[in-house]
RNA sequence: GUGGGCAUAGCUCAGUUGGUUAGAGCACCAGAUUGUGAUUCUGGGGGUCGCGGGUUCGAGUCCCGUUGCCCACCCCA
């Protein structure tokens, strides 16, 4: 093995232009599916003031309290502040939420639908599906509460599946945290019933009465499910428009028939969601088997300092949606072999001796002027044979050879590597030619 | 943060109870009478066996440490 020198950090990985080829279709059919449904693309910042996650995501939430990737500021060296800090964003909607803020939409426009794609960054063990530089696609619609568009959301997060080739088994799993009062009505009475019965759940249960109460709820071990039955129900201190607005999401949904699972065990983990949540599954997969999740944050805004600003959306992460694909065989080849024909050249230019060496440099460059391409040559001194041979692999449709004769008549020999058949043309006539055969075998 | 597994050629891996110059396939490069590739044949380059200690006459093989990767838990996308 060469001398270990440098190496990706850990947790991230060189996207090599042959992974790129589904990262690319997934980017492209998440702006194709974004765009269909009114949603303009934004981007924000790969960091933040670390307040802005401290303040939306909660102190406490597991992403806050030991996965972020916090970098101090210099400006701020020496001084006391919490502005002495940045945090690469360990997820969008913070961000988004923020520029909304920034740009004076609340006066001006109020209803914004925006989407996003790139980078995050979590300080987390990695593990298959889970990196510490990740590539999300969000959308976020600012401005309006009605059920709708939490529908909207919805349906614009399955679509996205549906387009790379995800089948009927796509599941939407919806469920509501009610209004901030209501939530923390619930987390109260959520407090008052576990505490006492602390000492005989898991330990796992134990450390998450601190950092998330809800998650006490879904708890697989036997023995706390069973402590968790008479559990307060969020029902009980829901409010009417809270409650009210569930069902109509709920209707909504059925209207555009995207059937809901009512599942009550969704809990997302971050502090800022009031109302709808939702996530997306295919039960096929299994353990891995949510795709994406989101949901309501109507007060974000407001904490931000907007004017009260509703606001839904959802994220989606590239690395758990390609490992998915590729468990499921997606997607098919033929979306992405226009992707697939970029990486091979249109034409290899070869020269039969040293002598042809610049001549075989200039009709490359004219033929890509005249626009054919991609045009490839050698540039190792390459024998005619092992030119043929490197041009056979890269996939290239046409090799031409120009040699000593072929120079002075002002010609060039076009060689169709999958038929093994030639032709002597003027050189002024490839790229005519060229585009012709391309046209006619399409 | 907790637990488990694995580190031998560019890649995927062999390597027997520790024993002579560490192998294969693929990939790469070059040839097979001199202007032609996908098949075939021949040859070639490339590894201080992750790193550091230890046991031993002798360690890729056993022990300890260390680093990295992978997998699971936690949590999440």
């Amino acid at each position: 093995m060469a001398k270990a020198t440098f190496q990706a950090p850990r947790g991230t990985r060189d996207m090599l232009p042959e992974d790129l080829v589904l990262t690319r279709h997934l980017e492209r059919t998440a702006r194709a599916v974004a765009v269909s449904s009114g949603f303009a693309e934004i981007r924000t910042p790969f960091f933040e003031e670390t307040r802005l996650f401290t303040r939306s995501l909660g102190e406490t939430s597991d992403v806050v309290s030991k996965e972020m990737f916090t970098v101090p500021s210099r400006a701020a060296e020496g001084k006391k502040g919490s502005r002495s800090s940045y945090t690469f964003r360990p997820e969008g909607t913070a961000g988004v939420a923020r520029a909304y803020v920034n740009g004076g939409y609340a006066a001006k426009a109020p209803l914004q639908k925006w989407y996003y794609l790139g980078p995050m960054f979590r300080y987390e063990r990695p593990q298959k599906g889970r990196e510490r530089q990740f590539t999300q696609f969000g959308i976020e619609a600012f401005g309006a509460t009605s059920p709708l568009l939490d529908a909207e959301v919805v349906d614009l997060a399955v679509r996205f599946f549906e387009a790379l080739g995800f089948g009927s088994e796509l599941e939407v799993r919806v469920s509501t945290m009610g209004d901030s009062s209501d939530r923390d009505r619930w987390r109260e009475a959520l407090r008052d019933y576990f505490c006492p019965q602390l000492e005989e759940r898991c330990a796992d249960c134990q450390s998450r009465f601190e950092r998330n109460v809800f998650r006490l709820l879904d708890c697989k071990v036997p023995r706390c499910v069973d402590l968790s039955a008479e559990a307060p129900q969020l029902a009980a201190v829901l409010g009417e428009e809270a409650a009210d607005h569930h069902e109509a999401f709920l209707a909504a949904l059925r209207v555009i028939g995207r059937e809901p699972v009512v599942d009550s065990s969704i809990v997302r983990g971050l502090d800022y969601y009031t109302r709808t949540v939702f996530e997306v599954h295919y039960p096929s997969l299994g353990a891995r088997s949510a795709l994406c999740g989101g949901g309501r944050y109507d007060g974000l805004v407001e904490e931000f300092g907007g004017a009260p600003t509703p606001g839904v959306g959802f994220a989606v992460g590239f690395t758990a949606t390609e490992l998915a694909l590729k468990e499921l065989g997606l997607p098919p080849q033929e979306h992405v072999a226009d992707l697939e024909a970029e990486r091979c050249p249109c034409v290899f230019v070869a020269a039969v001796s040293d002598a042809e060496r610049g001549s075989v440099f200039a009709l490359a460059s004219r033929l890509r002027r005249e626009g054919v391409h991609p045009v490839v040559l050698d540039y190792r001194g390459k024998s005619l044979k092992a030119q043929l041979k490197e041009a056979s692999k890269s996939g290239a449709a046409y090799t031409v050879v120009l040699g000593a004769n072929e120079v002075a008549a002002g010609t060039a020999v076009l060689r169709d590597m999958a038929a093994g058949e030639e032709v002597a043309l003027p050189q002024a006539e490839l790229a005519e030619h060229i585009a012709s055969q391309v046209i006619s075998s399409a």
